[in-house]
RNA sequence: GCCGAAGUGGCGGAAUCGGCAGACGCCCCCGAUUCAAAAUCGGGUUCCCGAAAGGGAGUGUGGGUUCAAGUCCCACCUUCGGCACCA
C-alpha cells in the first residue's frame, strides 16, 4: 500500500518546560498519548478489512484468537493471549498481508445461568451486559480488531444456523440419539456438570450425586476418526508437537480384533430375561459376548472375562443371575465412582463373579464371567478377555481373587515364566505356546493367524478400536441453542424445519436451579406441531446444545457475520479459510480444537464449504501459558486462610483487610489468577496506572507465550521504564540540529548500524517465524541501551561521522519495530519525527545485511573441555589461526604449559576444544 | 491413574542445530547529578575460597553417551495443563 498522500498527524504528547528554565523536557505520559491515536485509529476505520473479491489474488492472512466467555470482566489471562495476536496481526499487517483480525463472544454457559440463579439476573441480560463490559475494557489496550464483525453467539442471528447445521447432520446420520449417564442430584432434580460435583455430592445441596441414564443425542465423531487421526500429519510445523500428541493420544486408534465368546444356555437365559419380552437383546449380546483385544496371540491364555459394570450382560446378571444379590450391590457402588478413578493403575482391582460362563472360542472350555471396576463401558466394546499372565491389570485382578493365570507367551531366547513365581504379568510380545496349532508362532504371526481363524468361525475378525467416543451434545440447561426437533405422536424424530427456524430460546423462564431445566416447565416452549401434519401436535425437545458447538465454527462466521443465507458465504470463508495463526490456552489443547476441527471437515462435506477447501481449519496453532500469581493469606480463628486481594497487603506485608489489620500476611503458592484465590490484578488499573502499553509489552517481555507468566508489581515497573526510555531518547535524537551527511562512517557509526540492523534480523526473526516476543523485546533494549551513550555523545557535540545520521535512522526503524508492542507510543513517536500515516500502514523495514555483518567474533577457548580464554578471530578463521592465536593468549598458554595437544576440536565461529 | 509439559542466580527469564551458562529485565549495592528527594545517568551484582591475581563448584535428583550436555539417553522427584456436562 503505498503511504503518498496520507497525512501527517501531529504529536499528542506536550513539551513540558523544566522548572530551573533548562531546555524543554518530553516526559512519557501515556494517558496524554494513548486515547488520541485510538480516536486516530477509528475515525481512520484503520482496522476495518474488506473482503476479498472473488478471483482476485490476495496474499490473505486470518489471525484468531479463541473467542471469550463473557464471565464478567476482562482478566490478565485475555490480556495476554490478546497481546500476542496484536503484535502478530499488526506484524503481518506490516509485512504486506491482508489481515483478518477478528473478535467476539462465546455467549451461551452455565456461569450465566448460575448467576440467574444466585442473584436473579436473567442470563441474557447479565451476558449482554458482561459483553459491554468487557468490550469496553478492551478498548483501551488498543488492539486492533475489525470490530464490525463481531459476533455473539447466544443471538438468534449466530444460533440459528448452527440448528440449520444440525438438520443437515441429522440427514447424513451424522447425529443421533442414545441412551447416556448424566450427574443427577435427587434433591434439585437436575443434571450436574462434573464441575458441580464435589466429592460425589452436589454442590449445591450437598446430597449424594447417582448416575442416571438419560436418552441423550451425540454427534458421530468417531466417524471421522481416522481423518482427524491423519490430519495431524499436514499441521506438523505450524502445530507444537505436544497437543498433536495429546489429540493423536485421545484418539487412541489401536488395531487388533473383535473376539466372540458364544454364551452358555444359562447365561443366554438370564440376559434373555433381564431385557424382557418385547426389547430385543443388546447387539453386545446377540450371539454372544464381544470382547476387543490387541493382543489376540495371547487368546489361549484366558482364564476369565471381566465386563464393565455397565455392560448389558452385568446388568442381567444383576437382576437374575445366580449371584445377583451380590452384583447388583457392586453395580450401586460402581455408579458413585467416576470412570477416571475406576480406571486408574493403583486403584483396588474391585470386582465380582458373575455366576455366569461364556464358552471360549478356540478350546471350548468355560469361562466365568466376572464384572470389574477397571472395564469402562465406553472403550472398545466394554467386555475383555483376562490374561493375568500376559496383562497387567489382568494379573492384579486374577492374584486378587485368586483367579487361574496360564502362561502362553515365552521370551524368543528364554524359558517360560513359571506361575508360581511370577511377580507381575510379561506383557512383551514373544514365541506362543500352549496355544493348539499356534503353538511356536511369534506373536506378531499368531495375533494375525488367530484373528483369520476366529474369522473363518464367524466369531471373530481384525478390527481397529478408538478411544474416542461419540460427541454428546445434549444439555439439560435453559442457557443454551435450542436442539431444533421435534418429536411426533407416534414417537418420530423430526427435525425443524428451515422455514421455521430459528427455534428461538423463550426469554420468561423461572431460574432456579431445581426441578430440572426451565425449557421443560415453560408452559408452551415443549408445544409444537408436527410439521408432516400441522395439525397433530408434537413435542419440542428442550435439551439445548453443549457450548464446545458455537465455538466449533464460529471462525468461519467472522468471515462474513452479516450473512443471513447460511451460515457464512461460502465464497468468502472459502477466500479467509484456513485460519494461518491460531491463539489460545492450552487447557484447549483437545477438545476444543478436536471439535473444532471435526466441524470443519463436516462443513465441507455439507457442503456449506467449497469441497476443495483446505479440511484443516488452523494451520498454525499457538497455546499460551497461563497467567499466575502469588497468594498471599491471614488465618482466621479456626487456622483456615483467608485469602487476601494484593491491594490488601501494605508494603510491610501487613493486612489491611476488615478484622486482620495488622495482621502479618503469609505468602501462598504461585497460583492461576482467580477471584477465589483473590491473587488477580485488575487490567483497567494497571492501564489507568501505566498505560495499555506498558501492559501490552511487560506481558510479552515476562515470559515465552507457552510458558506460564508470573504476575509482578516490579516487572511492570521495568517494561514502563522501557517506553519512557524510549520516548526520551528517541526525542532527543529528533531534536538534535541536523548535520551535513558525513562522508565517511565513524567505528561508532558503523557499530550502532551494526547493532541496529542486527536487532532489526532478531526482531524480525522473532516475531515472524519464532514466535518469541520476549527476546524481541530484549533486543529492543538492547538497542536501546546502545542509543542513549550515542545520543549523549552527539549532543555533547564531540566529533563522530555519521552518528547523527545513524541515529536518526535507528529512531525510524525502532518505531517500525516497536509498533506492534506499543501502537500508540510507536505511532507518536512517529509523529515527532514527522512520519506520515500510521505505522501500521506502512512496511515492515528491510535489513541491511552488508551493516549487519559482523567479521571478528569472540569464541571460547578450551583446554580439555573447560573454558580457559577467549579470542577474537574472523568467522570461518581456519583452524591453524585460531590456535595460534590461542597460544598467545596468556591464561590457554597456562594451561597448555609445553604438553603437546593430543587433539583439537575446532568448530569455525564457535569453540575452540584443546585437548592434551 | 492415563496423556502432555515444565524445573537454569535473590526473582522473571536467555542460551535458535550438542559448542563461551546466566543476554534482557527486576531486586539489591556503589557512584554522578540534586539544597534534598524522586526521576535520570554511570558502574557492580550465580555461589564458595581469596586482599587481589586466580581457583573451585554450578542449569530439580541420581546415573550414562560425548573432545564438549541446560540441550541427547535411562531412572526418579516436584509442579502445572487435560481427562469427554467449566469454558
Amino acid at each position: 500500500m503505498p503511504n503518498a498522500g496520507r497525512p501527517s498527524f501531529r504529536p499528542a504528547s506536550i513539551a513540558v518546560e523544566s522548572p530551573d528554565g533548562k531546555a524543554p523536557r518530553h516526559k512519557y505520559e501515556p494517558a496524554q498519548i494513548e486515547p488520541v491515536w485510538r480516536s486516530r485509529w477509528k475515525k481512520s476505520k484503520l482496522f476495518e478489512v474488506a473482503d476479498p473479491k472473488p478471483g482476485e489474488l490476495v496474499d490473505k492472512f486470518y489471525v484468531l484468537e479463541m473467542l471469550p466467555y463473557p464471565s464478567g470482566r476482562i482478566h490478565m489471562g485475555h490480556v495476554r493471549n490478546y497481546s500476542i495476536g496484536d503484535v502478530i496481526a499488526r506484524f503481518w499487517r506490516m509485512r504486506g498481508k491482508h489481515v483478518l483480525h477478528p473478535m467476539g463472544w462465546d455467549a451461551f454457559g452455565m456461569p450465566a445461568e448460575n448467576a440467574a440463579i444466585e442473584r436473579g439476573r436473567h442470563p441474557a441480560d447479565w451476558t449482554h451486559e458482561n459483553i459491554a463490559t468487557m468490550r469496553g475494557q478492551l478498548e483501551p489496550l488498543g488492539f486492533s480488531y475489525d470490530w464490525s464483525r463481531e459476533v455473539a453467539t447466544c443471538e438468534p442471528e449466530y444460533y440459528r444456523w448452527e440448528q440449520q447445521i444440525f438438520t443437515r447432520m441429522l440427514d447424513k446420520g451424522l447425529a443421533y440419539k442414545k441412551s447416556a449417564i448424566a450427574n443427577w442430584c435427587n434433591r434439585c432434580e437436575t443434571v450436574l456438570a462434573n464441575e458441580q460435583v464435589e466429592d460425589g455430592r452436589c454442590w449445591r445441596c450437598g446430597s449424594e450425586v447417582v448416575q442416571r441414564e438419560l436418552d441423550q443425542w451425540f454427534l458421530r465423531i468417531t466417524r471421522y476418526a481416522d481423518e482427524l487421526l491423519e490430519g495431524l500429519e499436514a499441521l506438523k510445523g505450524g502445530w507444537p508437537d505436544q497437543v498433536l500428541a495429546m489429540q493423536r493420544n485421545w484418539i487412541g486408534k489401536s488395531s487388533g480384533a473383535r473376539i466372540r465368546f458364544p454364551l452358555t444356555d444359562e447365561a443366554k437365559r438370564v440376559a434373555a430375561a433381564a431385557v424382557g419380552p418385547t426389547q430385543t437383546p443388546s447387539a453386545l449380546l446377540a450371539d454372544g459376548l464381544d470382547v476387543f483385544t490387541t493382543r489376540a496371540d495371547t487368546v489361549y491364555g484366558v482364564t476369565f472375562v471381566t465386563v464393565a459394570p455397565e455392560h448389558p450382560l452385568a446388568r442381567a446378571a444383576a437382576k437374575g443371575g445366580p449371584n445377583a444379590a451380590a452384583v447388583a450391590a457392586f453395580l450401586e457402588k460402581m455408579a458413585k465412582v467416576k470412570d477416571q478413578e475406576r480406571a486408574s493403575e493403583s486403584a483396588p482391582k474391585d470386582g465380582v463373579a458373575t455366576g455366569l460362563f461364556v464358552r471360549h472360542p478356540l478350546t471350548g472350555a468355560d469361562v466365568p464371567v466376572w464384572v470389574g471396576s477397571f472395564v469402562l463401558m465406553g472403550y472398545g466394546t466394554g467386555a475383555v478377555m483376562a490374561v493375568p499372565a500376559h496383562d497387567t491389570r489382568d494379573f492384579a485382578f486374577a492374584r486378587q481373587h485368586g483367579l487361574p493365570i496360564k502362561v502362553v507367551i515365552k521370551p524368543v531366547e528364554a524359558a517360560a515364566p513359571v506361575v508360581a513365581e511370577m511377580k507381575d504379568a510379561t506383557t512383551e510380545y514373544g514365541v506362543m505356546l500352549a496355544s493348539g496349532e499356534f503353538d511356536g508362532l511369534s506373536s506378531q504371526e499368531g495375533k494375525k493367524k488367530v484373528a483369520a481363524k476366529l474369522a473363518s468361525m464367524k466369531l471373530g475378525e481384525e478390527t481397529v478400536s478408538y478411544r474416542l467416543r461419540d460427541w454428546l451434545v445434549s444439555r439439560q440447561r435453559y442457557w443454551g441453542c435450542p436442539i431444533p426437533v421435534v418429536y411426533g405422536e407416534d414417537g418420530a424424530v423430526l427435525p425443524v424445519p428451515d422455514s421455521e427456524l430459528p427455534v428461538l430460546l423463550p426469554r420468561d423462564v423461572q431460574i432456579t436451579g431445581e426441578g430440572g431445566s426451565p425449557l421443560v416447565r415453560h408452559p408452551t416452549f415443549s408445544k409444537a406441531k408436527d410439521p408432516r401434519d400441522p395439525r397433530k401436535p408434537a413435542r419440542r425437545e428442550t435439551d439445548t446444545f453443549d457450548t464446545f458447538w458455537e465455538s466449533s465454527w464460529y471462525y468461519h462466521r467472522y468471515t462474513s457475520p452479516h450473512f443471513d443465507q447460511g451460515p457464512f458465504d461460502p465464497a468468502v470463508a472459502g477466500a479467509w479459510m484456513p485460519v494461518d495463526q491460531y491463539i489460545g490456552g492450552i487447557e484447549h489443547a483437545v477438545m476444543h480444537l478436536l471439535y473444532a476441527r471435526f466441524f470443519h471437515k463436516v462443513l465441507i462435506d455439507l457442503g456449506f464449504l467449497p469441497q476443495g477447501a483446505a479440511r484443516e481449519p488452523f494451520k498454525a496453532l499457538l497455546t499460551q501459558g497461563m497467567v499466575t500469581m502469588q497468594t498471599q493469606f491471614v488465618n482466621d480463628a479456626k487456622g483456615m486462610p483467608v485469602y487476601l486481594y494484593p491491594e490488601q497487603v501494605d508494603e510491610g506485608g501487613k493486612a489491611r483487610a476488615p478484622g486482620y489489620e495488622g495482621v502479618a500476611v503469609e505468602r501462598g503458592r504461585v497460583e492461576k489468577m482467580s477471584k477465589s484465590k483473590r491473587n488477580v490484578v485488575d487490567p483497567d488499573a494497571m492501564v489507568a496506572k501505566y498505560g495499555a502499553d506498558t501492559v501490552r509489552v511487560f506481558m510479552l517481555f515476562a515470559s515465552p507465550p507457552e510458558a506460564e507468566l508470573i504476575w509482578s508489581d516490579a516487572g511492570i515497573e521495568g517494561a514502563h521504564r522501557f517506553l519512557a526510555r524510549v520516548f526520551r531518547t528517541i526525542r532527543d535524537i529528533v531534536a538534535l540540529p541536523k548535520a551535513p551527511p558525513a562522508a565517511e562512517r565513524s567505528g561508532d557509526a558503523m557499530a550502532l548500524r551494526r547493532k541496529l540492523h542486527q536487532t532489526l534480523q532478531r526482531v524480525t526473526v522473532d516475531v515472524g517465524e519464532r514466535q518469541q516476543f520476549n527476546t524481541a523485546i530484549a533486543a529492543m533494549m538492547e538497542l536501546v541501551n546502545e542509543l542513549v551513550p550515542a545520543t549523549a555523545k552527539v549532543q555533547a557535540g564531540q566529533p563522530s561521522p555519521g552518528l547523527a545520521e545513524a541515529l536518526r535512522e535507528s529512531a525510524e526503524l525502532l518505531v517500525h519495530m516497536l509498533s506492534p508492542f506499543a501502537p500508540h507510543l510507536a505511532d507518536e513517536l512517529w509523529s515527532t519525527m514527522d512520519g506520515e500515516g500510521f505505522l501500521l500502514s506502512r512496511r515492515w523495514p528491510t535489513v541491511d545485511e552488508e551493516a549487519a555483518r559482523e567479521d571478528a567474533i569472540e569464541i571460547g577457548v578450551q583446554v580439555n573441555g573447560k573454558v580457559r580464554g577467549r579470542i577474537r578471530v574472523a568467522k570461518d578463521a581456519p583452524e591453524g589461526i585460531a590456535l595460534a592465536l590461542a597460544r598467545e593468549e596468556a591464561s590457554i598458554a597456562a594451561h597448555l604449559g609445553d604438553k603437546m595437544p593430543k587433539k583439537v576440536v575446532y568448530v569455525a565461529g564457535r569453540i575452540l576444544n584443546i585437548i592434551v
